[in-house]
DNA sequence: GCCAACGTTGGC
DNA sequence: GCCAACGTTGGC
């Protein structure tokens, strides 16, 4: 049984559901943002997120994923050819975080971003959907995770 | 490409 | 500690 719900956001152009239902298994590595670093170190192996597709064509969630390693120090922030290179980020003070996920399954169909606007029962509450929201990770409430889940096994805009 | 909203930085 | 300036995110 998994604990809580997620959402991971990523750019389809730099690495989207379908690389990942083809490899399996990706590090969660590149958060820079204190917020989503903190709700990344609750995360327990188990948990399901939703994979969201954000600046793209076709926005919306394309499936589902899930942690299979709990936060650990993100190597990246100290590699300097990296372009999530941070000079304050050291081995003692690692400072960012990630987790890894792994491919858990499709929905039986993607659900676009307008649709879920358009669903009054996750427009006030969804964090995704608040005004100006750019957390690239965030909590999803489990009645929101039902109702999404619901939404993709109907007809898009039913 | 535009631009609103956001988070971070740095001067004071 | 305040807040203006800046860089980034992300929908449209």
């Amino acid at each position: 049984m998994p604990h809580n719900y997620w959402l991971f956001k990523s750019e389809p152009e730099t690495y989207g559901f379908d690389r990942l239902e083809r490899e399996g298994r990706t590090e969660w590595s590149g958060v820079r943002n204190y917020q989503a670093r903190n709700l990344m170190k609750e995360m327990r192996v188990g948990d399901l997120g939703f994979f969201y597709h954000s600046s793209t064509k076709d926005t919306g969630i394309a499936g589902i994923v899930k942690v299979v390693r709990e936060a650990y120090p993100d190597f990246t922030a100290r590699d300097r050819k990296s372009p999530y290179f941070d000079p304050k980020a050291t081995e003692a003070k690692p400072i960012w975080e990630m987790v890894d996920v792994a491919f858990e399954r499709r929905l039986p169909r993607f659900v676009s971003l307008a649709e879920l606007r358009a669903n009054p029962a996750l427009a006030a509450t969804m964090v995704l959907l608040k005004k100006g929201s750019r957390l690239s990770v965030q909590p999803v409430h489990p009645r929101e995770w039902k109702i999404v889940l619901e939404m993709s096994e109907g007809t898009a805009g039913a």
